[in-house]
DNA sequence: TCTGGATGTTATTTTTATTATAACAGCATA
DNA sequence: TATGCTGTTATAATAAAAATAACATCCAGA
């Protein structure tokens, strides 16, 4: 398959929105950001909105934070984008005639947890807020600067 | 895409080695309990035995771990398998042409950064070993009880 | 009140990473 | 030196994701 980006395009549309308060984002002016078409944006805003990270008026450009940047966690937009897909993957096709590979698999799942849960508990730390103040220093914008 | 189970499958191929010791492993035969075709395990073999983890003789069913399993961690089987292919992917299809979406990305890096060192920590932490004597649990034999 | 630009949603096609499969040269033991 | 298996490469099939298309619906403004 592909690998997944929706993660990232859901924190670029969150911030994209952060850093243009007020404007009139269409889901076709934000493609153009992300470099994509509009429905696959609006599929990832219908997403956010659902997880309550976002608001918004059908009909019109007027989608907005539902919460302040430093109240979104990247584990939030993860939940909200890929549920509770996990990072590692387990091998469900073994044979079940094989107590080893059946037994294996078990085992292997309380491992995949912890990993799973370690890369939760770094991803509830990081913020939108986070993001949106290493952008500006990326950008080499002062913190207050208007896009 | 299909998801990744080769880590898992890894995993499966050096515990069924380390579960029979002396015994004379053909890919065929651990194919079986992976439930897959025997070329996918020699490839597999042979990633691990590139990374140090496994040798074996060539023409001959001779595989054996090349480290005790305590000294195996599920990192350097990760490695081993996957390079160093992130848990996380960036978008680097976005528009060049704006500036948010490239220092969106550039922020999101620093942090999937984090992400993934969380996850490897995690990942270090983990041994073989641990991941047998849970198997040994999970199949209900004793600590030393031959397979 | 009716028109139009945009959304929200679903369905279909295209793309791409992974796994499955095939094929075969080369090795080492009997 | 014949044989069974490995190690490797190349190709096909599978599956998840992104791209795209299509359309009903909403509501602000003319």
């Amino acid at each position: 398959m592909k690998y997944s980006t929706k993660l990232s395009d859901a924190v670029h549309v969150l911030a994209f929105l952060a850093l243009h308060p007020g404007a009139a984002l269409t889901s076709e002016r934000i493609a153009e950001s992300v470099q994509t078409n509009p429905a696959y944006i609006r599929q990832l805003m219908s997403a956010l909105r659902k997880a309550g990270l976002l608001a918004s008026v059908k009909g019109h450009p007027r989608a907005a934070l539902a919460r302040e940047p430093g109240g979104i966690s990247l584990l939030d937009v993860y939940r909200a984008i890929e549920g509770d897909k996990p990072i590692l993957h387990q091998d469900t096709h073994t044979n079940p005639d094989c107590g080893v590979g059946v037994n294996i698999q078990l085992a292997l799942r309380d491992y995949y947890d912890e990993v799973q849960r370690a890369a939760e508990d770094r991803m509830s730390a990081i913020t939108l807020q986070d993001i949106i103040d290493t952008y500006r220093q990326k950008a080499g914008l002062d913190h207050d600067t208007e896009v």
